[in-house]
This record gives C-alpha cells, structure tokens and sequence, in this order.
DNA sequence: ACGTTTAACCGAAACGTTTCGGTATATTGA
DNA sequence: TCAATATACCGAAACGTTTCGGTTAAACGT
C-alpha cells in the first residue's frame, strides 16, 4: 500500500528523487540512495507494476505458449520446460505466464492477443515446425522471442538448439561403418523441424556412402513406444529388405524397437542394431535397456536455462550473436550395434 | 498501438463514452455500442492492461506458486494441473501466472511479493498442510484463494476438495466387513493435510470396530510404488502380527504392494487384500493391475475446472457457499479383498 | 406550460510510476 | 574572479484506462 509519493513525503525528498534512487540512477548522491533503500524496506515498500508498466510499456512478463494440451507421453518434456523456464525466470526477477490454448490453431491468436494488450515483453517457442508460422508472425511484428530449436532457414533469431543434422549423420554414419546397408530411420512427427533436419543428416551420410533412401525405411510419427514398435515390426513383415540397423529419434521409440524384437523372436544387436538420439528422458533411462544403447547425448533439461537467460539478455539488447546457441552433444558407445562381417 | 483515444477520436465520441461503450454500461444507446464495437475491431483495439489494472488495481492475473520443484513423480500431478488451470483461466479470460520458488520456504515470500507488487489478483492454492501457513496469510491479508484440499479447521474460504475422511473410512471398513483385524495403511505425507483426515476416517472405522490402531500399520511417506513395496516387506517382516489387509493412499502405492507380495511369495487377495484410494493417476491406470483393485474413486482431473470457476467466481464477489465444494467419490469393488471366513 | 425524469453524452481527475527539462549550489580551470 | 562544469535535486507531463460528477436535450406527467 506505501507508494512513491508517500515514501518521498517521508524522506522529505521529491518523488523524482525517490524513483531515481530506487533505480540506481547516477544523480543521486550514496548517501542519499541509502537512506532511500532503508525508508523503502521499513515501509514495505513495493513498486506497483502496473504502473511501471504504463509508463515504461514492458511488462516484465514473460510467456510460454505451449502449442498444445499435453497428452500423457508429453508429461515430462512438459514438466521439464515448464517448471525450469518458470524457476529460471523467477530468478531474473521475471514472471511467467504459462498460456495453453484450446487447439492447436489458436496458437496465433493467443500470442496475437497477449501482444497486443501489451501483457507480455517476449516469448519462448517450442516445438517449432519446418516453417513456423509464430516464427514468421513475431519476426513481422518484432516481437522478442527466443526459439527451442531452428526454423528451416538461416536463423535471424535467438535459439537455443542442438545439431540435429549432425545427430541423425552421426548416428546413420556410425551403421555405415559399422557395415550396415539397410538402415531405417524411425524419427518424429514430420512437420517438427528437428525432424526434417535429422531427415537431412540421414541422407547425406547414406548418400555418402552410395546407398539409397528408401521411403519404407523413412518413418514419422509420434515418438512414443508404439510407434518404435509398430513400424519395427511392420518393417520386418512387409515384402523388400529389412532392416538391418535402425536409427531412433528418442529412447522411447527404443523401448519400442526391443519389445518388437522380442515379438519377432530377434535380439539386438545379433538380429537388429539400434542407435538412437537420447533427451535423457526421465522415463527412458539408459539403464533400463537390456543392452546398452550407441546414441547421442544431449540432455533437453539442459536447455530451459539458456532459454530463459537468452529471452532475458534479447529483451537487454543484447546482440545477435550472443543469443544464439548450438549446444554440442556427445556420442555415446553401448554394445547395440552389431559389426558385420561383410564390411 | 490503436488508444481509446485515438478510437474516440474516430468515432467522434469522448473517451468516455468510447469506454463505456465497450465495457457495455448501460447509459450508452445500443446504437453507438454497435458502433464503437465496430469501429475497434476495424482498428484492431485491444485494451492496454497495464493501464485498466492501474486505475482498477486488478491485474487480471491469477497464480499458482507450485510448493516445490517438481519431482519425477510429480510430473503427471504437475502436467495436469498447471495445463488444466491455465486453460480453465484462458477460457475465462484471465492471464495464468506460473511461479515456483527455489525452496519450500520461499513460497510465502513469493506470494508476498506478488501481492505487494500488485501483480495478481487472487492464488490457486494446491497440496495445504495440516496447518498451512500460506492459508493462514492469505487469510490474514484478504488476499483471494481457493484451495485444493481443506486445512484442518472449519474452512472458511473458498476450496475444492473430496471427503478424506469418508474415503480413510469407507475403505478401512471394507476389510473390516470381510472380516480383517489387522489393518495397515500407507499413506501419503504426515503434513499434508488429506493424509491425516485420512487417518483420522481409518482410526474412526477401527474403533468403531473395536479394533487398536498399531503405530507400526500406520505408515506415512512420499506416495509412490517404492513407499508400497518397502513398506509392505517390513511389515511382513517386522515380528508381532502381520496386516491381512492394506489400505493404500494411491494407486502407485498399490504397486508397489504388488511388488512387494511378490517378492515375499503371496498374492492378492488370498494373502493380503489391498483397498486404495483411486485419483485416475495416467500412469497407473486400474487395468494395469493383475487383480481389479477395490477403491474409492476420484479423479484429479476433475479439480482444476472447480478450481478455476471458484476463483474467478470469489473475485467476482461470490458469496462463501458458492464457492466451497466436497466432491463425492464412488466406491468400485474389485477382486482385491479376500472375506475372511472367520467373520 | 412547467417542473421532473430519462437517455445519451462529456470533461477532468485519478491510478503510481518514469522521465524530460530545468534549477540551485558547489567545484573546477584559467 | 568569472565562466564552465558537475552534483544533487525538483516540478510537471506522460503512459491509457476508468469513473465521478456533471450537462444537454428530449420525453413525460399533470
């Protein structure tokens, strides 16, 4: 309830002085921004962000727009963001507003509405999709944003992201040489740019190595157990090759790529060698696999801290380059790929 | 960027007017409402917040402060709850804010800040202990809440809750009527506050009964499967009598039982019964269990509408009784509970 | 025909902060 | 000593709403 105006009256200073003391403008003396803080925390006082808001157009809130109700194999990866991109914002002394719009179309609309009515200074997006449209929307209206993962085309943006292209090279790479021909790709959902990007990596290796691409072996889809063992399985009964190695985009599509083997009464890596991208997600420990799974290593819990500090030094200023980041993975070496003898 | 004066000079109306037109007050003739809706649509109007809430002193925002960081077992309490919440506010037209303090104790600082900050109109309140200091103060301050759960007195606030007791009672006396004497409950954290009203319809059914409630039967910890499983073994373990029957707060408990008769070499129910309380955790669905559980049942999920209503309805100005509801639960027999012949 | 009610409108103040432009006093440089 | 500079301060305007207390003109009752 104590505002400026009563503190100044009982610091016998102006409001002006007040204001700029509390701010730590540099025409006012030491002593007095001293005395001023001290009157400030014995009169409770707290700045009325509504006020500060009117006048300074920042709202010091943040937001998250998740583009969708999460279901329950997004628990996790939703938990995650949320909570660490909330507790890292607190800590920079913003706060954050968490918004779930009905469908996935309103997407727009919300971040649309919340600009407009001036609620929020910048966002995060997730998720982003080949050619996404919040992308192109906030970079028309030059919105500060910071984006988990890429657009297709040269950033202009903040980011935060990992080497996807070099994630599914790396991974297809490893089968090549480990003399692997056919090799299939179980990845996610077509539209995530992540996806393509991995798609990409792919390619070029097995183009690299003169083999081609087959369209059976090029899978996408919700990346969830059952889709690792459906399509597994749906590989190995359809009429062709099989597939001799398969490249997963997450640990759980590995948990479904085993229990088909077991269906199927094949092992891995005798039968089928598996090599995957793994999040480090909580429920798909690596541990919990009967063979120790080859994969690349990028823990996504490690990316809601420069999100947030990402956002925070864009809304700064801070230049172009200092806001974008490609997070290095690892390769990790477990014992599910066979080396045939063939090569 | 469009102002209601910029809107009222291009309608040829005062500020006023404009105003009042699109808050629907009723001395603005039908016609020019028409009008003035019109013409802000046209041009695209959307109310500055910071302004409205500095003259109104609302926010329009509404909090929840997540007691702590959550936990892996918490990620489907969480999920559900923050998505069910922020988009029960969205549909109300209410900004949903997301705060969660490094340590448990920072939650009373954060609700102070917030309110002093004039950021946020009224709590959502989840998790209350037996005594809950953050009930307490809100009280204090007549800061609007409402509370997933009832402290220990007689609630005067707004709150959402289901019987506690009635649901310790109804399953305690489900053995005791297929004829158990010795009855164990595990149960969730001695603080939190459902955990004692538990309790306290547990003890009441035994004494009813005749029945002594043993320390050693009367188990408080994190509720999940490990809780179950240890527990369960010690007290087989343990010298004196061993339960016939297990009350279980949750169903992840309950696999934990399961586990646990099957490390020892019994099964449900010819050796132990188990009842348990049901709140459709995603990852425990009943139909994951070798045995249809028999169960109070109430789902989680159902929560965060209410919740979301009652807040918005108390700030509104509803009166008390609109705004405190005891949902009832359904009692589902399974095949879990052996009747002891002896009865 | 005259006061009273009603409908439709408006000016100005208020909310609490930041900031622009300015002033008074002390300090500096020559 | 005199202008220039630095230091510490202040008044008033501005941000975009809502709302209080009017005003005008038409409609009404008798």
């Amino acid at each position: 309830m104590t505002t400026l105006k009563e503190l100044s009256k009982h610091l016998g200073l102006s409001v002006t002085q007040v204001s700029r003391a509390l701010n730590d403008h540099d025409d006012v003396s030491k002593a007095t921004k001293k005395r001023v803080r001290e009157a400030a925390k014995s009169l409770n006082y707290e700045p009325n962000l509504a006020a500060r808001r009117l006048v300074s157009g920042r709202s010091g809130i943040v937001g998250l727009v998740f583009p969708h109700m999460p279901e329950p194999s997004d628990a996790w990866y939703f938990t995650q963001f949320v909570a660490g991109l909330s507790s890292a914002f607190s800590e920079q002394g913003k706060q954050f507003m968490l918004n779930i719009p009905k469908s996935r179309e309103d997407g727009l609309a919300v971040h649309d509405q919340l600009i407009r009515s001036r609620s929020i200074d910048g966002f995060v997006v997730i998720i982003p999709t080949v050619d996404d449209a919040r992308v192109k929307f906030l970079r028309e209206k030059e919105i500060p944003f910071v984006l988990h993962g890429q657009t297709m085309d040269e950033p202009d943006y903040p980011f935060y992201d990992i080497d996807n292209v070099a994630v599914g090279y790396d991974l297809t790479r490893h089968l090549i040489e480990a003399g692997h021909r056919e090799i299939a790709f179980i990845n996610g959902e077509a539209q995530a740019s992540f996806v393509q990007r991995r798609f990409i990596g792919h390619a070029r290796a097995l183009s690299e190595a003169g083999l081609p691409v087959r369209e059976q072996f090029r899978v996408s889809g919700v990346m969830t157990e059952e889709l690792g063992l459906l399509e597994t399985i749906r590989m190995f009964h359809e009429e062709g090759p099989s597939p001799t190695g398969i490249v997963a985009s997450n640990m759980r599509i590995v948990k479904g790529i085993f229990s088909a083997a077991k269906a199927l009464g094949l092992s891995v890596p005798a039968d089928i060698s598996v090599v995957a991208h793994d999040d480090l997600l909580p429920d798909c420990p690596p541990e919990d696999f009967p063979v120790a799974v080859t994969r690349t290593y990028a823990p996504l819990e490690q990316s809601w801290q420069p999100l947030a500090q990402f956002l925070s030094d864009t809304l700064r200023g801070a230049p172009l380059e200092e806001v974008q980041k490609i997070e290095p993975h690892v390769f990790i070496k477990g014992a599910s790929v066979r080396v045939l003898s063939g090569s």
